[in-house]
DNA sequence: ATATACATCTCGAGA
DNA sequence: TCTCGAGGTGTATAT
């Protein structure tokens, strides 16, 4: 990884087009080719001012170097960077490390929904996980205490879209006459007040989920009617 | 703005849970307290494997530093970094720097497009930008070449989500008796083929804008009907 | 290559 | 503070 410090400006024509006026910048180059430009502060915190991904062209002309120009291997993208001066320039070999492992994501939900459907609905059973659609799959597929069917849609915060998205669902499911009185319920650890608004307009019933609880880390409290 | 690489594990805890396992990585802390770690390659490119936006606590054990932690000022939010050896650590001042400069975006489409609603349709007036709704503001409302309303929706780029989203506009709309014809324009550089193919389903036209034509840099060629 | 959906999305505007 | 929508979203997965 080579990191530089420059006092520079940036041009970036693509998708759009955007200048960042002169001015100290940390430049991160990956061995991949990924290119980031970096300032301390200023406008974004976390994201970086510009980018390009890999795979990329990268040509650093001048030693020190004074001009550097950053192009996208398939595609119109290009970044120009004028350098002024050069106030740091490390280059670090860097091993190859491990990936990120993570935790309570929302694939995580759903196989413990799976294994435990009733938390989404009194007497529901699994019938299968990722029901197919034409327009893609329902996270799960139950049926409910009697014969009937229930479309199941898992996400971590549930939004609006999620709402549409478990509609659209149900929209092409009841196309099937044996299924035409297929339910929606919206699983989420959280539901956003506007969401629920819309999904009591779509007849979609909400479920809150805790993953401590489903993991029968904790007690399930009394649900709290807030 | 102070670089650390060192051979570390990140643990984050928060809105999930993981684990950085032990490798290279290089530590970047902005001045405002926003704290990041990247990979040289491994899994993501251009996203950090952790992170914490300001404002933060951070507190370094040690020097060279031996423990990390940061913790959000408010939340439950937590990075803990066990490091093994410390292979590089500098500080390096920036000056605070100008941000930057976008065009092309969402913004520029709605105002060049307000300035020239017939790009939209045979005969388009403009009545109202961000004309509001309960439920928000559509991009342009317009009369057509008659008496009828017409609700245009502005994207860079065209997807379902734009589909659904005026559709949703619409709908809210059409409860006024006297917009009870409204109709729906999509407006975009480019449209997706799924978008389209709903769209049409929906009752909503579509019309593809360029940027450089609707600045008068370019001659708007013949529609192509692909 | 395209489409679809998730993300510790981030970020900014507005109420 | 919360909510909503845009983003050069990025990223992974399936087609």
């Amino acid at each position: 990884m080579r990191l530089i410090i420059a006092r520079c400006e940036v041009r970036y024509t693509g998708r759009i087009s955007s200048r960042l006026p002169m001015g100290d910048r940390l430049l991160m180059i990956k061995r991949d080719g990924t290119f980031l430009v970096f300032s301390d502060g200023g406008g974004s915190n976390q994201k970086p001012e510009n980018w390009m991904t890999a795979p990329t062209v990268i040509d650093i002309e001048g030693e020190p170097p004074g001009r550097i120009e950053v192009r996208k291997l398939k595609g119109e993208e290009r970044l120009e960077i004028e350098v002024d001066e050069v106030l740091l320039d490390i280059e670090h070999e860097m091993e190859e490390a491990a990936s990120l492992e993570k935790d309570g994501v929302e694939r995580d939900l759903q196989e413990l929904l799976a294994e435990a459907p009733q938390r989404c609905g009194e007497g529901f059973r699994l019938v299968r996980r990722e029901w197919p659609t034409d327009i893609g799959p329902v996270d799960l597929m139950c049926r409910d205490g009697g014969e009937g069917w229930v479309a199941v849609e898992i996400k971590r915060i549930g939004t609006i879209d999620a709402v549409e998205q478990l509609g659209r669902y149900l929209e092409r499911i009841r196309l099937d006459p044996a299924m035409r009185d297929c339910r929606g319920v919206l699983a989420a650890q959280q539901i956003k007040p506007q969401a629920a608004v819309l999904a009591a307009a779509r007849g979609i019933a909400c479920v809150t989920v805790d993953l401590a609880v489903l993991r029968g880390e904790r007690e399930p409290e009394l649900t709290l009617f807030a």
